[in-house]
RNA sequence: GCACCCAUAGUGAAAUGGAUAUCAUACCUGCCUUCGAAGCAGUUGUUCCAGGUUCGAAUCCUGGUGGGUGCACCA
């Protein structure tokens, strides 16, 4: 890569002035004027060396264009920094390569050979699909595709709650208000059962009768005593399992590993009670582990309770063990595990994991739990009152806004919005506003399939995973700005030049344009993006880097008319839409989102 | 109370310790007989507070303030 190249190029330009350095940092200037790539090594080096960066720069520069290389056209010392300018002649190549490795473009072998689990999504049967499902799911299918597109095996997991008291509560509540019409739909039955657990659980609360019955449900669930319980169960747990199935069908999902919670809590059980004494303990009737006593930041947490159930922490543990005994990661075959969820487990995995690493050493590097925060959805009523009092009051504005716009879902209090809503919800509003457009039925369907799904994905993937994010449903259904379909949308015109191309007859027109444009400056830092991606686990450079190059394309497209007889450089500006088209394509597929031909 | 995470234009976000802090939205102004105006071009506005480290801080450190999450038998 050009990268490696210029980094290369300072390293001997270095030597040949006897200056050592460990690791050279290049970087794209944030401003394209600045050149294509910059390095501070004159900064940085000039207070070891007691020199004047300015000076040090001009010398660096001095040597570096004693070098020849295609590639450069200048090479430039400015204000301490050393800018690199790529030559025509090396955009032109890069399109060139773009247009050789169509689907494969972007794509290393940097991971090849290494086996990656990685587990997302995690709804628990008997539970709505919420929000927080969501996140999970586009950011762990976000980050396989960039583990796959890095060489790397990836196994997609799922991990499923389907015992424990949540079940019992809806167990309960299908006993007491019967069990739905054998006529509805799965997602339909699905939701009723979600219904019955939003009931069970306020009678939980609320009724020591109802409580103890559920507590007494749940201990029959594990050691399945009762036929009747045990045949509602596995009812229920098919029914939301298969209404699981086609909301990941419509996320383009498709999970290698299926682990449930029934499953794991034996295996991990066994290994609590066998470390009894050693790392476990036992205190007032439960087993725990003191978390303290290796790392005060740690806490105790129970693994398995004083009726001798075990707890999540158990079952995590007999998933981890699981997980790699299965994929034989003793023998090293499965190199990596990673886990996402919500921003609140954060504190009880690392007990989990200490535990676990305690026992294991040679797999604490080898577990990494990704974060993500809260969504929250955008009141818009709420906002408008807030946005008017923001107008009078800065500070008081901006308090209102934060207690008034967004409000926290959840399952447990039977609020409406789920992830499963709004994802139909999107798919409503994107079909209300193609509802003119002259597409068949069918395509229609289609279209607000994959533009609604974008919608909802860009808006958790658009910024760095771990904070809280505002899902506002006008912003993001909106075609405009940053968002999913904007990018749909820019590589949709894109290809629609392309079909045009066919029937143009362009003739001869095949001169290369001397100056570079932007989109061009953009194209060929695909693959650096992606590597970078997978580095830091962070999908967001990608909507970053594709929001640009949307955005350097929309300008290209509408200050050059292509399909032009005056326009010499008509091939060389069609490899340019082709290139773009191809990097938003794949680009967008990194995302888990689909590049429709129109809409 | 303790621990972890966070604080950037009115709003939502970006910025491996680098150059004039970027983008979107909202407001205002132009551009459709011309490859899809769901677009482009332009205007206004931003790093919570106080210290410190550094040639250089939104970023690192210390102390505040404000918010989120977790802290024993839920997941």
């Amino acid at each position: 890569m050009i990268q490696e190249q210029v980094k290369n190029l300072i390293k001997e330009a270095l030597e040949n002035l006897n200056i050592k350095i460990e690791n050279i940092v290049l970087e794209h200037p944030a401003d394209l004027k600045m050149g294509d790539y910059s390095t501070n090594i004159a900064m940085t080096l000039a207070k070891n060396i007691k020199a004047n960066p300015k000076e040090l720069a001009e010398k660096i520069v001095a040597v570096l264009r004693q070098a020849q290389n295609d590639s450069l056209e200048r090479i430039e010392a400015k204000n301490g920094f050393i800018n690199f300018y790529l030559s025509r002649d090396f955009f032109t190549k890069s399109i060139e390569e773009i247009l050789k490795k169509k689907e494969s473009w972007g794509k290393s072998r940097i991971l090849s050979g290494k086996k990656v689990m990685i587990e997302y999504t995690q709804p628990n049967p008997f539970k709505p699909f919420h929000i927080g499902h969501l996140m999970s799911n586009a950011i762990g299918e976000s980050i396989s595709r960039i583990f796959e597109f890095s060489g790397a095996k990836v196994i997609r997991a799922n991990y499923q709650g389907d015992i424990g008291p949540h079940v019992a509560k809806v167990i309960y509540g299908l006993f007491k208000f019967g069990l739905p019409d054998k006529n509805l739909s799965i997602s339909a039955k699905a939701q009723y059962i979600g219904e019955c657990y939003s009931k069970g659980s306020n009678l939980y609360d609320n009724d020591e009768n109802a409580k103890k019955e559920i507590d007494e449900i749940n201990q029959k669930i594990y050691n399945k005593s009762d036929e009747k319980i045990n045949q509602t169960y596995n009812w229920g747990r098919k029914i939301t399992l298969d209404a699981f199935e086609e909301l990941y069908k419509l996320l383009g999902t498709k999970f290698d590993k299926y682990y449930f919670e029934s499953q794991m809590a034996p295996i991990g059980e066994k290994i609590v009670r066998e470390n009894i004494g050693k790392i476990f303990e036992k205190s007032d009737g439960a087993i725990v582990f003191h978390g303290e006593k290796y790392d005060p930041k740690l806490h105790t947490r129970v693994f398995i309770n004083s009726h001798g159930l075990p707890t999540y922490e158990t079952k995590e543990l007999g998933l981890t063990m699981v997980k790699f005994k299965k994929n034989n990661l003793f023998s090293k075959e499965l190199d990596f595990s990673v886990v996402t969820t919500a921003i609140e487990q954060a504190e009880y995995m690392k007990v989990v994991q200490k535990a676990i690493s305690i026992m294991h050493p040679n797999l604490e590097k080898r577990m990494k739990h990704i974060t993500h925060g809260m969504m929250r959805i955008a009141h818009s009523i709420a906002h408008s009152i807030a946005h008017s009092i923001a107008r009078r009051s800065t500070a008081e504005g901006a308090t209102a806004e934060g207690l008034a716009s967004s409000i926290k879902m959840s399952s447990r209090k039977g609020n409406v919005v789920t992830g499963e809503s709004l994802i139909y919800d999107s798919m409503d509003i994107i079909k209300e506003k193609i509802s003119e457009r002259k597409f068949s039925d069918k395509e229609k369907e289609e279209i607000a399939k994959i533009v609604g799904i974008s919608a909802l994905k860009y808006s958790i993937l658009k910024s760095s995973i771990g904070s809280d994010i505002i899902f506002d449903f006008e912003k993001s259904i909106s075609f405009e700005g940053d968002s999913g379909p904007y990018l749909q949308y820019t590589a949709v015109r894109a290809n629609s030049i392309l079909q045009k191309s066919k029937e143009f007859n362009s003739g001869n027109k095949n001169e290369i344009p001397k100056e570079i444009t932007n989109l061009e400056k953009l194209l060929y830092q695909f693959p650096e993006i992606i590597n970078h991606v997978y580095q830091e686990f962070a999908p967001h450079y990608i909507s970053t880097y594709l929001t640009e190059l949307a955005s350097a394309f929309n300008a290209f497209y509408g200050n050059t008319k292509i399909l032009d007889n005056e326009n010499k450089y008509i091939a060389h500006h069609l490899n340019i839409v082709k290139s773009f088209y191809q990097t938003m394509k794949n680009g967008l597929w990194l995302l888990g989102i689909e590049t429709p031909e129109r809409m």
